[in-house]
DNA sequence: CAAACTCCCTGTTAGC
DNA sequence: TGCTAACAGGGAGTTT
């Protein structure tokens, strides 16, 4: 469920408890969260480095360390159960807590999962790990032009190819339905049929959306403590209520494997 | 290459 | 009411 919004609103939240840290321990208590890795040797190799800066990618939070030998870059994914948060050592753990970095002055980071999705990767060059990534949205090299470009060549429906991570980083589920609701677009359009005035509202939402959400530290999805975001999606999990631009009933279909949330009325 | 499908997981929900 | 089965969902990997 954290997509761009809430990512981005948890590395703001743990950017200024992490840096200046030095681990001491990474541990993982299910091999499937870390991919490839001997996660012991790992945070024996990490071990005294100290946390110099915190960003996100996409979805993915990478965590920059410093040690005497090299730089290092830990990569966490909260994929969809996933909670990111900063505690002392002295609070109990839940069974919940699969992926956990200590520092030295008794804070601790906890990936708190139930259903294990989330993973954590440690690489030396984290650009490299995320090179299938397409462009973030947000920044300023996330055109019109571009945008157009891709659909162009595309013949797939329009939510497979924004919730595609290879096309644009960041939407999810959410957001996508949000997006295409705004921009009169229905899910299942093919790409390359979307008109340039289309393309020009789609451009002008996605921006708009994300950035709305991430000043309301994005959408509360019931969790209450870590995501209390005050964003609240016009479609999304709201089948059966009214379209807020047209009081037809809002539908939910399924689209690329995804619930999908539209009005029937105001997109085509 | 694009696009569709499979798998990983378990809390929640639907169905009996 | 209580049990079981189906379902959801991000993204990597695989197949078509």
């Amino acid at each position: 469920m954290p997509e761009l919004p809430e990512v981005e609103s948890t590395v703001r939240r743990i950017k200024p408890e992490l840096t200046g840290k030095i681990l001491r321990k990474i541990t993982v208590d299910w091999t499937n969260m870390a991919p490839g890795m001997n996660i012991d040797k790992v945070s024996r190799a990490c071990k005294g480095a100290c946390v110099e800066d915190v960003l996100r990618r996409g979805k993915y939070i990478i965590i920059s360390v410093v040690g005497s030998d090299e730089e290092r870059h830990i990569i966490l994914h909260q994929k969809m159960s996933g909670r990111l948060k900063v505690y002392h050592k002295s609070s109990s753990r839940t069974v919940y807590d699969h992926v956990i970095l200590e520092f030295d002055d008794g804070a601790e980071l906890r990936l708190t999962d139930p259903r294990k999705f989330g993973r954590i990767y440690v690489v030396p060059h984290y650009e490299e790990a995320l090179n299938s990534l397409g462009p973030e949205p947000l920044s300023k090299s996330f055109t019109q032009q571009q945008l157009s470009r891709i659909l162009k060549k595309r013949k797939g429906a329009m939510k497979a190819l924004l919730l595609n991570q290879s096309f644009i980083a960041g939407l999810g589920n959410i957001y996508v339905d949000e997006i295409l609701w705004r921009a009169g677009i229905h899910p299942l359009r093919s790409a390359h049929e979307v008109t340039e005035q289309e393309v020009t509202a789609l451009h002008r939402h996605i921006k708009e959306v994300l950035r709305a959400a991430i000043k309301a530290h994005g959408t509360d999805f019931g969790d209450g403590v870590i995501y209390g975001g005050a964003y609240r999606p016009a479609v999304y999990g709201r089948d059966g209520e009214d379209c807020l631009k047209c009081s037809r009933k809002l539908l939910k279909l399924k689209v690329a494997g995804r619930g999908t949330h539209i009005c029937a009325f105001c997109q085509s």
